[in-house]
DNA sequence: GTCTATATAAAGATAGAC
DNA sequence: GTCTATCTTTATATAGAC
């Protein structure tokens, strides 16, 4: 029985260097997007040298931030699943699982993406990315909107658009200076929410 | 009588080269954010060299930006308080007047601003054009939903989160790539708003 | 795997001609 | 006022030692 060395590095808890980067530069390409993050500061982020970086992504920044954004969306991907998952059924509980997720999250500046960091990448991979973002994110909460729908919880409505209004009213707290919030984002998401669901004529448990 | 030559190329209809810059940097730094931005970016623009620019901007890339985002802020906040005021009373109208005004404008992406724009600029500058998004955006709208619960269109609520939702629900709608809008981001926009009255209480004329 | 050193390119900024 | 040319800094990227 042969042990691989890269099994063992890989098993939890001791996250591998390559994943280390891929943490660092996730939190500060989000945070700042692709071009105001310099490959120095990643490097500096993790005690190391910007070079040390090529010999994990030879692709260099560009691949870097492809493959970091696109691990991005997944995770928000299934954190949304899982927070949508695990509220159970019924709309308002969904939406509050949702939205306690987003915010706990770093932002994700869709309007940065589409206008600033996409047009810098390849086209192949600023439209495979764009698509997991419809696919894992948008549609995901649809469906919820959908299904509300079905059961009678809320009343008519265009699914797509009212998911993504949510997202943005709700990655939007995001820009509310630290300093500035007297409320958590939590809190404030779940206010929002609710007025919104009132607008969706919504009632619990639908017409059963 | 002296005539100045200064006073004849700001007549209207005859925009000052500087004027020129002011409005090609605006669409590109609120477009892709200021790192993402170069001088050289600017100056093709306007077929002409990034040297040129220091003539008019001695202050280099960050005095632009500054100039250009405070810029941008105040012409926001005046086009919003003209496309208020122009609607009339009513919280629906001022509403669907407000968003249009938006709609139409370039995004503001504040979450991008906060969170890579103004950490790049001096504190000070960063601190005024904040304030700024407060007092001429962010208050003005606020003070529309403080009219409307005072008149009684809408139930109680916090008139300053709900004005800082809107905004980012409103804006959200700009990162919909132009291929993807099946309708206009006018018409997207009247239908969440219609959804948030709603959901505020909201009846035409209030108690009277 | 990571480092130092270096090559190359891009971007901000200035000088001086016109 | 604008241009060309140049300088300086910064950033991406590579080479080769360890």
């Amino acid at each position: 029985m042969v042990i691989f060395t890269n099994m063992l590095v890989e098993s939890p808890g001791i996250p591998s260097q390559r994943e280390r980067i891929l943490d660092a530069a996730e939190r500060l390409f989000m945070e700042r997007g692709f071009a105001a993050v310099t490959l120095r500061d990643i490097g500096t982020e993790l005690d190391t040298t910007h070079a040390a970086l090529y010999y994990h992504f030879p692709g260099g920044k560009e691949a870097l931030f492809a493959e970091v954004a696109e691990r991005n969306v997944r995770r928000h991907g299934e954190g949304l699943a899982a927070a949508i998952e695990a509220a159970g059924i019924g709309l308002r509980a969904r939406l509050r699982g949702a939205a306690a997720w987003l915010v706990s999250q770093p932002p994700m500046d869709l309007i940065r993406m589409t206008q600033s960091d996409f047009p810098s990448l390849p086209d192949a991979d600023a439209g495979r990315i764009m698509s997991l973002i419809y696919e894992l994110i948008l549609l995901r909460l649809q469906a919820v909107f959908e299904t509300a729908r079905a059961s009678g919880e809320i009343a008519d409505c265009d699914p797509g658009l009212v998911a993504g209004g949510l997202v943005g009213m709700v990655e939007s707290l995001h820009s509310i200076p630290v300093f500035a919030r007297r409320r958590s984002l939590d809190e404030m998401a779940c206010e929002l929410l609710d007025i919104v669901l009132r607008g969706l004529g919504y009632r619990e448990g639908g017409t059963a």
